[in-house]
DNA sequence: AATAACTCCAACCGCCAAATG
DNA sequence: GCATTTGGCGGTTGGAGTTAT
């Protein structure tokens, strides 16, 4: 991986030496031998972190893991299945013994495919659109040119993770997609559209990570 | 001391979507 | 337009280590 970097997977075990598939060597480099990889206990704001994001997301490891410093999808998954899960179930139980008007159903919001086509305009454009988005400096705190679309779904996410109860806002679509209640909704298909509304699939996950980044107390 | 039960985590598996031929 | 390849993901498993009996 120091010489060739990451990408051709069905490379390694080749250029290894390695009777392993790409998908063994890929997943071992990804989970183990990266060197950036944090390992030992998670610590406790880390926990929260993860809880808070897997209320939103549910079991979409690999975006929780991304706002996790050196963590990887693997861990926050075994993590969650070995030590949350039991906890969260636990919880709930308790929970289900209150009134039913405390009681609440966990619906996770399921984003948008996070995979994007290399031709797609958010990737023709990316210089363009991550420099708007993370001017030199690291100075987030300046107005987006996305502004517009982002300011309603900013204000959507800040409606969502300020309620008071854990899910309101979320309703369960008759089609049995998640959608949204009250005055926020998702994007019609045709805003996604390029070029339409600026918004697209990473501007969602984004908007998320810069919410929780600047909002670390929020309530989910 | 033996062993059953449990915990944890790296690795495997199957599936999907995008890219490629 | 179709088949194949590739990268990526989430669910599950196997086995080593630990704890309880």
């Amino acid at each position: 991986m120091d010489r060739y970097g990451e990408g051709k997977w069905h490379e390694v075990p080749r250029r290894a030496g390695l009777n392993r598939c790409r998908k063994s060597c890929r997943l071992r480099w990804l989970n183990y031998l990266k060197p950036n990889i944090k390992r030992g206990a998670f610590q406790e704001d880390e926990v929260d972190m993860i809880i808070r994001l897997h209320k939103l997301l549910g079991n979409r490891w690999s975006l929780i893991a991304g706002r996790l410093l050196g963590r990887t999808a693997n861990d926050v998954k075994n993590y969650w299945n070995s030590h949350l899960a039991k906890k969260i179930v636990y919880e709930k139980q308790k929970e289900d013994n209150l009134p039913q008007k405390f009681a609440s159903k966990v619906n996770a919001i399921r984003p948008r495919p996070q995979r994007f086509s290399k031709s797609s305009a958010w990737l023709k454009g990316k210089a363009t659109l991550v420099a708007s988005r993370t001017p030199p400096g690291g100075n987030l705190g300046q107005p987006s040119p996305l502004l517009s679309h982002q300011d309603k779904e900013g204000a959507w996410w800040e409606s969502l993770l300020t309620k008071s109860g854990p899910d309101e806002g979320l309703v369960t679509a008759a089609n049995g997609s998640e959608g949204l209640s009250g005055a926020y909704s998702w994007p019609q298909e045709s805003e996604m559209e390029e070029g339409r509304s600026g918004c697209n699939e990473l501007s969602f996950d984004a908007d998320i990570w810069e919410f929780l980044g600047s909002n670390p107390g929020a309530v989910i």
